[in-house]
DNA sequence: CGCCAGGATTGAA
DNA sequence: TTCAATCATGGC
């Protein structure tokens, strides 16, 4: 009964990973370093153990190449560490969680989780995301009888709902946004695979044509789910962090902070990001989740 | 530029 | 207990 994959890795910390802002819809299971969250259809568990992470499922997954894929194992980390610059605050960040990790998301969750994010903290992007699969997603087989998992509900499911339906799901004016996402992909407007092939600047010019995403949003996706790591997501964590680290004297304007960005943090830029993210929130006590 | 959208959480009264 | 500030993004 169940299955279990073995995915050798090091330099990996699956918990920071997980609870870094990125992904909504995975949580520490009681006792230990296990965490229980959705992967398609299938509810997975993920253990980081002694060389790599080990993964058990209820049933196999239908490809077990897309556990890979999703938590990125066989990305060479150390490379991208080294291409970032070396200063003071960059140095302090990657010596915070040096196993910090970026995941690869499906596109549709992650553009519907994020759509969702805008002026909510991280505790009640759970919440809402959670009530939307309980609603709309499809019961999945869990580990133990009474729980309960939901599949994440695909754009053609929301897109046959109303904005009543979604504003029940405690995602207020979201939910216009988030419908009229769900339908214009439903319908094919928006092509979210075309995404991929896409330059940054277009992909991101594309994403922001749907209304609820601007550029924070838009660079999210572009990092999460479809990897473009010169993507540089700047929320006020970010800017903070930008701003106390290398601007501490003088006040720098958005843009300003926006072009610093762009070219000091080099290649993987993404990366840095999440990185200084990660240390922005965890360093002072008393952190909002 | 400045306001507004909705709800959970935190801290104050 | 109730109440008000906070959070932090995009659209107009």
């Amino acid at each position: 009964m169940g299955a279990t994959i073995f995915l050798p890795v090091n330099d990996y910390d699956l918990g920071a990973t997980l609870d870094s802002g990125q992904a909504f819809r995975w949580r520490r299971v009681a006792g230990g370093e296990v965490w229980e969250g959705i992967l398609g259809r299938r509810v997975v568990r993920l253990e980081a153990v002694p060389g790599g992470i080990r993964a058990h499922t209820v049933t196999p997954l239908e490809d077990p190449a897309a556990l890979r894929l999703f938590l990125q194992t066989e990305v060479a980390l150390a490379a991208i560490l080294k291409t970032f610059p070396d200063d003071a605050p960059m140095r302090a960040a990657v010596a915070a969680c040096p196993g910090l990790r970026l995941l690869r998301q499906d596109p549709w969750e992650c553009l519907a989780s994020f759509i969702l994010s805008s002026t909510k903290q991280i505790v009640q992007i759970r919440q809402i995301v959670a009530l939307l699969g309980e609603r709309y997603g499809e019961p999945l087989a869990g580990f133990t009888a009474g729980e309960r998992h939901y599949s994440f509900p695909g754009p053609e499911r929301l897109a046959e709902l109303s904005e009543v339906d979604l504003r029940g799901c405690k995602m207020g004016f979201r939910a216009p946004n988030l419908l009229n996402a769900a339908r214009e992909i439903a319908a094919g407007r928006m092509d979210l695979e075309a995404i991929c092939g896409m330059d940054y600047a277009a992909a991101r010019e594309r994403l922001m044509t749907l209304r609820g995403v601007g550029g924070k949003i838009a660079d999210c996706v572009l990092l999460f789910a479809y990897g473009f790591d010169t993507a540089f997501p700047v929320d006020v964590w970010i800017e903070r962090a930008l701003q106390e680290l290398y601007f501490p004297r003088r006040r720098a304007s958005d843009q300003r902070l926006r072009r610093f960005a762009a070219t000091h943090f080099g290649q993987h830029a993404g990366y840095a990001q999440q990185y200084l993210f990660h240390y922005m929130r965890t360093k002072r006590a008393g952190r909002p989740t």
